[in-house]
DNA sequence: TAATTAATTGTACGTATGTATAAATTATTG
DNA sequence: CAATAATTTATACATACGTACAATTAATTA
């Protein structure tokens, strides 16, 4: 690793200076978040190779062991850290596609729903959301292309991945099915790319600050919608 | 590292087995090609931080030195793995600009054209090149949101980035430059997402093997062309 | 109150890491 | 042919890594 990236410090909560022992109330699973707090951000920074166990120890303020001990080996608890927000996730996206197939009763769900409804609980969460959001948002745009990270996104994210395509095969009739996917998987590279913050659309703009998040969204739907109704002529 | 990747062997010429003193020819060109085959394969399937110095060396057939004395810091090497394709990519894609230009004799250079002609060097090099530009496809789409990807990538591909980048704001006058650069983002997230080989559009669609690259890229462009369009509407 | 369980600290082990140094060997140069 | 430069092997160093073990403390349970 880079030497100027090793001395961050993390804005955790003060590390409570705690004996060993039995916490009072069911502690434990406070315990449990801030590992997966500091984590998250370790991860995201750094990459799941480039972030030790004692980096996480030390930004939770707990000792070397204690990470093993709640989440097993380190792939365990890079597991259970995507895991936590994609269940949020997931059930944001599912919610939201219960509501549209409800409101075109029977009918196809119109292709811009489809797109505003799956990208939308990722950008709003990783622009209106806590700092937690934001770096889960970032861990993500990293995972997207590596062997592990696509593995785990499988586990995490396949089951209603396939639930919109099959939706958005639907509302394309006329496509071929493959070139859905592709449009799919195009709108979640650039979903993930707004998210990652890593600093390249301000190089190629000139501007100073990150385009806030929610106008690059509607971007994001406008240009991604004509993307997919183009599929649609032979 | 999971040890399941640990054991891999590349498909390497026969490490000839060398004497040390100085080879008879430059014969030093084709030991530093042999290092970058050698890095490239594996920071692509490792990253950077889950592949080693020594897993190079090995790789290539060669002491561990050897790859410092060459290449200097890690970073250095991984900087040269990059360089090396990143030349022949921009020289191509300006070569293709420049003759676009010309074609289109003072005017606005369409829209498909500049998608066709950005995306086409990296899918054809990633479709029909050897194994190195395959692997180096799949290194770009690892590298995309990780801070020394993005700072690396910036070095070597940001300058041909704003030629296009300016010349489809040129083409698409009435939309907003902001939009344009989003789009352009989207392309290149689509372009390396295509390429990264990550078995996700497989998992997604039920295909058994992978989508020749050369039909997703064919939808790329309709369907990131037709996305620039619709930038135009107010 | 005694036994058990949960959560933590501290330490240790074997290996892997990036980098540096020293030595050896051979082509090239003067 | 002697001197120099280039390229390699071999070894070493200090640190970092993931994981495991033993000990300690406190809450909970019977």
């Amino acid at each position: 690793m880079r030497q100027e990236l090793r001395s961050l410090k993390l804005d955790q909560t003060p590390a409570t200076v705690r004996k060993p022992g039995r916490p009072k109330g069911g502690r434990s699973g406070e315990t449990r978040e801030r590992i997966l707090d500091a984590a998250e951000q370790l991860f995201a920074d750094r990459g799941y190779d480039g972030a030790s166990i004692r980096d996480v120890a030390s930004a939770a303020g707990l000792q070397i062991h204690s990470i093993g001990y709640h989440f097993g080996p380190k792939e365990q608890l890079f597991d259970a850290v995507v895991a936590r927000r994609a269940d949020i996730m997931t059930g944001q996206r599912r919610e939201a596609l219960a509501e549209a197939r409800q409101r075109a009763g029977g009918d196809a769900i119109p292709i811009v729903q489809l797109v505003r409804d799956y990208v939308s609980p990722f950008i709003q969460s990783a622009s209106h959301g806590d700092v937690g959001w934001r770096n889960y948002a970032a861990l993500m745009g990293r995972l997207a292309n590596s062997p592990l990270g696509t593995e785990i996104i499988a586990r995490h994210y396949d089951e209603t991945a396939r639930e919109y395509i099959a939706e958005l095969q639907r509302a394309l009739a006329g496509a071929n099915p493959e070139d859905v996917v592709d449009g799919f998987s195009a709108m979640v590279a650039a979903m993930l790319g707004i998210c990652a913050a890593t600093g390249r659309p301000e190089r190629l703009s000139g501007r100073r600050a990150q385009r806030p998040p929610e106008d690059s969204f509607e971007t994001l739907v406008r240009f991604h919608t004509a993307g997919f109704l183009t599929l649609t002529i032979a």
